[in-house]
DNA sequence: TAACCGTGGCC
DNA sequence: TGGCCAAGGTT
């Protein structure tokens, strides 16, 4: 849940999925339709789908438990380098090195006397970061360097006479701006991931299938885009067609 | 490697 | 107002 999200949105959500399925068979007995309607508005659903797919093979493969083992977690649907990493550490309390956007930018700067992260580079990100990564207290050192890129070291507003480290590269070195190209925006209106974010809202609004016209409603400017990204939908596994031609979450239109 | 994949808050 | 950014992963 909190791949690319805010703490502060996938909070409440995160509390109420581990009251409603605590166990990962708990989850994995749900269709992908109450999944994706309880993930809500967090964004990028086929999160959703893909921990859904993750919690039946950690029931039926590992004893419904999350392995401890950093290649087992790497095999598991929606976890990467990151939350492979993250899980052995905070759940597990091995030394790993946990390297996340926060992390990479406190490198960059404290360690580089770089204002950004430039390119992700895993190699270079994993290799930095287990420099510096203590034998001891792993789970406690991830954490500190997690919260001081969250808290005092952001992106924005760097609020350096907040900052606990003794001394740091980038302020060394006068702060310098970034130097790189500044990466191209993510963007967002008009394109399909807005569609497809308009169509599921729809769907998620309903309980069962719904009429060809409502997902054409939900977009109106351009009827190529708009089946374009229905059609992404469909092949993603988020949505379904029944029989009679209409469109429902996956695993509520019945049976096919 | 680079493009793609949501959503909402902040400045 | 609009661009930037957020506990990334997959193809």
């Amino acid at each position: 849940m909190l791949q690319q999200t805010p703490v502060a949105r996938v909070e409440p959500i995160w509390h109420e999925w581990v009251r409603r399925w605590p166990r990962p068979s708990d989850l994995a007995a749900e269709s992908p339709a109450e999944i994706v309607r309880a993930w809500g508005k967090l964004g990028y659903p086929r999160r959703a789908l893909r921990l859904h797919e993750c919690a039946g093979i950690l029931a039926r493969d590992h004893g419904d438990v999350v392995p401890e083992d950093v290649e087992q977690l790497l095999a598991l649907p929606g976890i990467g380098t990151y939350t492979a990493r993250a899980i052995a550490c905070f759940a597990y309390g091995q030394a790993v090195p946990v390297v996340d956007t926060n992390v990479r930018r406190v490198i960059a700067r404290a360690v580089r006397g770089e204002a950004e992260p430039g390119n992700p580079s895993a190699t270079r990100d994993l290799r930095e970061a287990t420099t510096i990564t203590p034998s001891r207290d792993g789970a406690v050192f991830a954490a500190a360097l997690m919260e001081l890129g969250a808290v005092i070291c952001t992106a924005r507003k760097p609020d350096c006479p907040r900052c606990p480290l003794p001394r740091c590269a980038w302020v060394e070195a006068g702060r310098p701006a970034p130097t790189g190209p500044k990466r191209a925006g993510q963007g967002y209106a008009g394109t399909d991931r807005q569609v497809r974010g308009r169509i599921l809202d729809v769907l998620r609004g309903e309980t069962g299938p719904v009429e060809r016209s409502r997902i054409d409603s939900a977009w109106l400017r351009d009827g190529v885009q708009r089946d374009r990204a229905l059609g992404s939908l469909l092949s993603d596994g988020l949505v379904e067609q029944t029989s009679d031609g209409r469109f429902a979450l996956a695993g509520e239109g019945g049976a096919d």
